[in-house]
DNA sequence: GCTCAGTTCAAACGGTCGTTTGAATTGGAA
DNA sequence: TTCCAATTCAAACGACCGTTTGAACTGAGC
């Protein structure tokens, strides 16, 4: 294998991870990335099979970054109390306010998803976002009681993503009037103590209540 | 003018809607809006100057409904205990879940809009956002301490919002593997009591703890 | 030198897209 | 009834889509 076929693939996966992000899976034509990535039309077709295929190589390493950036330790975190858990999954899926350019792009791939998910998508995330969402669902159950339904927990564990995400999906619009919010290191640390609080308050309360 | 030419442009408006809000702009192509309106193929481009103009007409249209019936009645809020107002808000947030009816169906019709804004979107949100916040930043207010600043009251507003729009926003996301949630009416109820639950507990708390 | 996978390339294929065309049809006004 | 503008219609247009083709090129191994 030469040299060459390597430098086609990479140039080509970064190409459409920036058209893809931009315009969307649909709206982002081979053509238009082939021009981009410097290459010959017929090399998405060489390399990954075809536009679905070079989309699933776009989505793998959209998720590796986030996950690597993300880089929690579901060990570690149950060596840490209940709260700090909380307190240290808040603070890591608060991460991407943090890298703005390279990871505000991976996630308005997965943006681009959440509207009308494609086939490839779903049986990406069939298969990837179990960890994600485990972990979650470990925190929270520290904090449930002990009987408490799958589908509850689950809700509960969506519910707590729901608080961080937000924040991070909408990073853009926040930015401007009437919001006027700069999501800079000393407010992501507040965003975090202030999303742990309420979190833990709310968790002690369903808790309490059922 | 005869009377069928307002039934041509009214079905077309209907059928883009459905369409537009189930597979977005560029998915509905306008063999698939004419098949469903029963109209001429080229019915789109007498009466709405072309795909762009009928898709301007359907978010005018959604535009309309969604400010006129505004999803709730600011001054009812108030007169409401805070419990039930914030109860009252998730249950609104929650609606679209079901997607039954149409006011869901505009909603749904901006979600496309966020992973990419046109600029008639945009000039909608900066007008039209500041009143959905407003009534979320007097309900928790009502929870926060008096002198809580405006910056947190905001942040708290968004992370309110943040448990609701998680669940609608990927819907369609959660209805498959790994997460199976079907969000049916008994479902959607469950989630509003649950969801305000949790909110009320994490108000409480860190209003408690400031 | 020659061989031969691996890779690149220009060109074309069949299909769908949004739009245009020009004739046929409709229904109220003269 | 005749007229005429508004509307509907079948058919086609050109552009773009993802993909395929077969030949040309490349470079390591013999």
């Amino acid at each position: 294998m030469s040299r060459p076929a390597e430098n086609t693939r990479g140039s080509l996966i970064k190409a459409a991870v920036h058209l893809f992000a931009e315009k969307g899976f649909q709206g982002a034509s081979v053509r238009d990335i082939v021009v981009k990535a410097r290459v010959n039309q017929a090399a998405i077709n060489y390399h990954f099979k075809g536009k679905d295929g070079l989309y699933l190589e776009v989505l793998k390493t959209a998720f590796e970054k986030l996950t690597e950036h993300a880089g929690f330790d579901p060990e570690k975190l149950k060596s840490l109390s209940r709260e700090d858990a909380l307190r240290s999954f808040v603070h890591q899926q608060l991460r991407p306010l943090l890298f703005r350019d390279e990871m505000s792009r991976y996630i308005r791939l997965f943006a681009w998803e959440s509207a009308h998910p494609s086939k490839i998508f779903l049986k990406f995330m069939a298969t990837n976002s179990v960890s994600y969402l485990t972990t979650a669902v470990d925190i929270v159950r520290r904090f449930l009681p002990p009987g408490t339904s799958k589908r509850v927990a689950l809700s509960v564990a969506i519910w707590l993503m729901g608080q961080c995400s937000i924040f991070v999906r909408n990073r853009e619009l926040f930015a401007h009037e009437p919001f006027s919010i700069t999501t800079d290191e000393p407010f992501t640390d507040e965003l975090t103590e202030l999303i742990t609080r309420l979190a833990i308050g709310g968790l002690l309360h369903a808790s309490a209540a059922a």
